[in-house]
DNA sequence: GTAGATGCAAAGTATTTGCGACAAG
DNA sequence: CTTGTCGCAAATACTTTGCATCTAC
């Protein structure tokens, strides 16, 4: 198991109160990659007393921090995940909205190739695949 | 030079309107990726009397009918560009804005490549890479 | 002639922000 | 203590929509 949250915020100097602790509690514990409302839901079922703007500006304070990543799939609402070593893409089905998380090295270096091949240095990148599932 | 976007509503069965065709003709002659606020800035410089509601309904309309592409940048407004035969991807400069496309078939085939690992048909995908210009 | 398009202003979403009260270091 | 955070409600940014009128086919 990797470092949790309330461990990044404490090395990366974010400052840690009851509401960031269930944020991040809530984050930890969410397998998929909900959007703020979602979170928000969730997060108040521990504390109801948190507001919706606590919660936007955590997310994005925890996104500048490098704790989460941001997604913003096809036309739907931003989407967050925490953020592990393990970087990855996304295959989403566009039937149901199942998200499937994959890694592909060749695609990455050949990625990074690219960029070079234009000039540039790769800082980041976005790879989404939409797929139907095959029968 | 292929098709003109007037053609391609024709060919699609997209009523042609004269909002319709001011709309087309700048989205023809960009070659950037302007963002609604921007197309309709141009458009209003030929014809002052078109509502951005209605610029607004003919990109949607426009992407729906597959002769306009949507593109949602990192934290930046919806643009769009020119749908055209070749399929390509973006290459972002994070410190200027500047949008170099590009196509690389090996990536593309390996996407094919992955989707079906999953057990899924590739329908669409996206991949954006972000850099800084080396010097 | 009729279904669909337009302009306008009002309504929706998603997100951010000003401000006084409050809490972390 | 002091700086930054919180909750609230109002504000903003982007996009959609209801409705009466107009237009392409």
């Amino acid at each position: 198991m990797s470092e949790t949250i309330e461990q990044k915020c404490l090395s990366k100097g974010v400052k840690l109160t009851d509401q960031r602790r269930v944020i991040a509690q809530v984050m930890s514990e969410s397998t998929d990659h909900p959007d703020v409302d979602e979170l928000y839901n969730r997060v108040s079922k521990i504390d109801s007393k948190i507001s919706i703007a606590t919660v936007y500006r955590t997310v994005k304070l925890f996104e500048e921090s490098g704790i989460l990543a941001k997604h913003e799939f096809k036309g739907s609402k931003a989407r967050y995940e925490e953020l592990n070593e393990g970087h990855h893409d996304h295959l989403i089905d566009i039937k149901t909205g199942e998200i499937i998380e994959f890694v592909d090295e060749e695609i990455e270096s050949l990625q990074k190739k690219v960029a070079e091949k234009h000039g540039y240095t790769l800082v980041d990148h976005k790879l989404e695949l939409y797929g139907v599932k095959k029968k």
